[in-house]
DNA sequence: ATAAAGTGTACGGTAACCGTATAGTCAAGA
DNA sequence: TCTTGACTATACGGTTACCGTACACTTTAT
């Protein structure tokens, strides 16, 4: 790749002020510490911080001080690029090159695809919930809020629920969320939505009572296989709401009256999704609710 | 997703001894530091440190000191969770939510994605480069050296090169090296190969000699296009080196013989690629080289 | 009442540098 | 030879997002 010549026989650890005085002309061969940077592509300072952890040092340091680097240590620098981007820290970088073997090398790079897989596949996991993501909040700046729709939902839901029991304890409400969450996580599952609340058609929320019995989270294709509820395909009535908890009650009120209006009986579970939540408004009270509830039987 | 209850209006900024005295059974509807932590699956210290920094700070604090979150801060938690698993450093996130609106999240949103189409694109190279290099390392294990053999090569390679006129100067020869790497950076050419050298087969290295015409770095599919060299395809004679530049001089001159005894004539240049280098051995002396030059003509 | 467990602040350290100030050094032209 | 401008070195502070530890104080359980 480059010649090595006689110029490193001669002056390799040759420290001395003699042979500096004698050969002179030989620091013509040798790089500077801003040279050399540029030619690495890096501040003075990575090389000054290189001498300072030992890692990566001049191959000749003058009495006043001054670093000359050799040709062939662009080479060397060239290595620690690579290790570097490969996330490697600069102390386990230390360690390899003092120890360095070919059998090494191939079990440090094995390891590192190994790596770059995993990474490989969050990044993509984390690209598709943004995606979602992004699909839900275009949505929800469309939406018309307040009036009751029907939509139709075309397949089946797969949902991952965590029941819930207990009353309208808020802090007992909370460490179920947490709960959901970590379920999820132990799972696997990360889901691009936000985490649902189910709340049974018999129980229609009201000023003292507004209970959920699951918490859900919507499963996508790989991930469906721990389902414990399905949102059944079929009609549904759909109301969005802005204005927070709160004051969604009236508008449950309101759906309830429009499904027995139109003749259907209605399905087991209301699904409160947050459709604008904390991550683009600012407060519970500004959040967007979709609430769904399947239109049963023939009108 | 959670209920807002009466302990909300309750308590918010309700920082007076006064009402903490009158509505102590409230805080049980709160998280201390630790538990809170233990929630969003964090250290105490991080909160400790956001608080700090002011980027998230518990909706109360009492007189004493003590921190107490409020369930739904959790869900706020999460969204800070979410924009820094994007690499979105804690200053900008705190600029981002004391703003935030749900176009400014489309915006975001949609840019960390290319982001991670980037970053996906890049992982994916290295991950290339990586598994060559591999395959390389393990292919120099099983190397015979010093010998001649012969071997196909059954595609035309594309090289991209440098040319070098300088002689000997171990200074300018690297900074042809440098500039090179500089030409394959700007052309986005990664190449998981090392750099090679090519010498004519004219001027057969000696003692004082060793006259690379180019260097070059090996081109794969989608860089071809760049190429401004073509190793063409056929039957090569190889020799493998062990011992560095300085002694390869004598199968340089074993190849040659090699090649006039078979009753070949020579092809146009010497190839010679690094085949363990810096990043498997220490120093110049331990490399194995290749040495490559193509038979022309029939025997 | 006491002990265990938890909470607070403060300070130091981490990784891999970057920036700046200050002082010394080198190379070229007058 | 001297000066000037470009360069070099060291030292110190700052960066980011925390982690660990020491020490003192509270709360909770017994």
């Amino acid at each position: 790749m480059t010649q090595k010549n006689y110029l490193d026989s001669d002056h390799r650890k040759s420290d001395t002020e003699h042979s500096f005085e004698k050969q002179n002309k030989a620091f013509e061969a040798y790089f500077t510490t801003g040279e050399f940077a540029k030619l690495c592509k890096v501040k003075k300072q990575t090389l000054f911080h290189y001498d300072d952890i030992g890692i990566f040092s001049p191959e000749i340091k003058k009495e006043n001080g001054y670093r000359y680097y050799s040709y062939n240590q662009l080479e060397v620098f060239q290595v620690i690029s690579v290790l570097k981007e490969m996330d490697m820290p600069l102390k386990s970088i230390k360690e390899y090159l003092d120890h360095r073997s070919p059998e090494d090398l191939i079990r440090l790079l094995s390891d590192k695809i190994k790596e770059i897989d995993r990474k490989m596949e969050d990044l993509n996991w984390l690209k598709n919930m943004l995606k979602t993501k992004v699909r839900l909040t275009q949505d929800a700046l469309k939406v018309t809020t307040g009036t009751v729709l029907t939509e139709e939902l075309s397949e089946d839901e797969y949902f991952i629920t965590t029941p819930y029991n207990d009353t309208e304890d808020a802090k007992k409400m909370t460490q179920a969320i947490a709960g959901h969450l970590n379920l999820c996580h132990d799972l696997d599952i990360y889901s691009a939505y936000s985490i649902g609340g189910m709340i049974p058609t018999s129980k229609i929320p009201n000023e003292t009572d507004y209970n959920y019995s699951h918490f859900y989270t919507k499963l996508s294709g790989s991930e469906i296989h721990a389902a414990n509820h399905k949102k059944p395909r079929g009609r549904y009535a759909v109301i969005y709401h802005w204005g927070g908890f709160d004051t969604a009650i009236a508008d449950y009120a309101k759906l309830t009256r429009y499904v027995a209006s139109e003749g259907f009986s209605i399905g087991d579970f209301f699904y409160e999704d947050v459709i604008l939540d904390e991550l683009s408004m600012n407060g519970y009270d500004n959040y967007v609710l979709k609430i769904s509830v399947r239109l049963n039987g023939e009108p």
